[in-house]
Formats: C-alpha cells, sequence, structure tokens
DNA sequence: CCGTATCCCCGGGGATACTG
DNA sequence: CAGTATCCCCGGGGATACGG
C-alpha cells in the first residue's frame, strides 16, 4: 500500500505513464480498440456505428494515430466498392491486460461513487 | 491471445473502460497522483512546483475532481498561514498496480515505436 | 465504401491579477 | 499559502459536403 518502489526512477517512471496515457487518452481511442478487439476485424463503417456518437471525420484522425502507435493494422481489400479492414497487431493486443484491469477498477470506481 | 471474454457483457464493459478513462484522463490527473503518492503527503504549493508546466488553475481544477472522484483526500491545516494537505485515500491507493502496468507498457511503447 | 476538405463554434486552458 | 476571478486565444471536434 505505500509507494517506496517509485522512489528511485519517479521521474523517469512518470513519462512512462504519460506516454501510455498520451496514445490512449484520446476520446474515442479505448472504444475503438475494443470494438475491433471484440470482432477481431472490423471495418471502417463498422466501427463507426459500433460507437454513438464519433464522427467519420474522428474515426479517422483516431484511427490513423493508432495505427501511427503500431496499435493496429489496416489492410484495404481489393473489393468493390473498396473495403478496409482494421485489426489489432500484436503489440495492440499487449493492452489486454491493462484494459480488463481498467474496466473492473471502473466498475469498483462506480460503486465507490454512487454508494455501493 | 483472443478477446472472447469480451463477448458477454460487451458493452457494459466499454461503459466500464470509459469510466476509468474519464477519471484519469484529465491532463494532469496521473501527474498529480503520481506526485502525491510518492510524497504520500504533499501541499498545494509543491505539487505546484512537482509538476512542469501546470498552472494553479488547473490544479486547483484537477484536484478538486480528483477529490469529487475520492481519489485524494483534502486536509486544511490551522497553521498560520494556511497548509493544505493532499493524499491519496485507500480508493485511491488501489489505482496503484493500474499505473504500474501503464507505466510498463509506456516503456515497452517507446521502444516498440522508436524501434528497441 | 472510405475517407478528406471546409466551415464554424465552443470551451479547455494559459497568463495574470486579486482575495482570505 | 491556497486558491478564485478575469481575460483571451487557439484548436478540438461536430456537421456537412465532396472526391477516389
Amino acid at each position: 500500500m505505500e509507494c517506496k518502489n517509485f522512489e528511485q526512477n519517479y521521474k523517469k517512471e512518470m513519462r512512462a505513464v504519460q506516454d501510455s496515457m498520451d496514445v490512449l487518452s484520446g476520446k474515442w481511442k479505448i472504444s475503438i480498440l475494443s470494438s475491433i478487439c471484440f470482432y477481431s476485424k472490423r471495418r471502417f463503417s463498422d466501427i463507426l456505428s459500433d460507437i454513438e456518437g464519433i464522427s467519420n471525420k474522428m474515426l479517422s484522425k483516431e484511427l490513423k494515430e493508432l495505427e501511427l502507435n503500431k496499435l493496429i493494422k489496416r489492410t484495404v481489400m481489393d473489393t468493390q466498392p473498396v473495403t478496409v479492414l482494421y485489426e489489432l497487431t500484436k503489440h495492440g493486443l499487449s493492452l489486454k491486460t491493462i484494459i480488463e484491469e481498467l474496466t473492473d477498477w471502473g466498475i469498483r470506481h462506480r460503486k465507490e461513487i454512487t454508494g455501493r
């Protein structure tokens, strides 16, 4: 319950958490990752309808950032009209544990705030 | 490596992760929590100087939100002039594992992006 | 179908000054 | 010391239309 192991590389660790948050804290990032993860492979328009409220502009932008960060892989299918598939990379899948823990904590947090 | 366990309560879990992110993804939240956690108890002006770039307005705002979410406890000391101590609550401390994992992932992520 | 381009508005958040 | 108040600017992000 104490934070003694933070003592040594305090600053460096703070930068590392911040790096993670920079990647994940985009407005729709987690939802997009969840959607793709759940269906394994998912098309642009499918993700668009999975996530309530997102615009095509934002989806496009967020997908681009996730791809830049090597969390997802984009594949253009040679169909007519064009189809694009998104899937998680190995690196993207390495987030699974963290997402699950954030899920559990979110549930506990809701209980804590709403008063059990 | 698959995401089968997401199948059942997909929507509910997505909302839960989002709840967590809503609490944590504020611009300075993680830094503030880390600072307080590292020193166990910390004063307003100390946190202000711990975190490079934050303004007193933002610090005040973020602290208020963290307190509302019961992650930190605010204590006014009866000194002259007034001193205020911030510390993590039990609930706030329950984030420690997640923060540590985000730290580890951040380091791995940097390696992934910069190319080992 | 999968995006990009454009327009436009609102609020996040910095700088600074002020109060108890 | 620990904030609040005010001013002000810039860019995040929505709506809509267009292009390959």
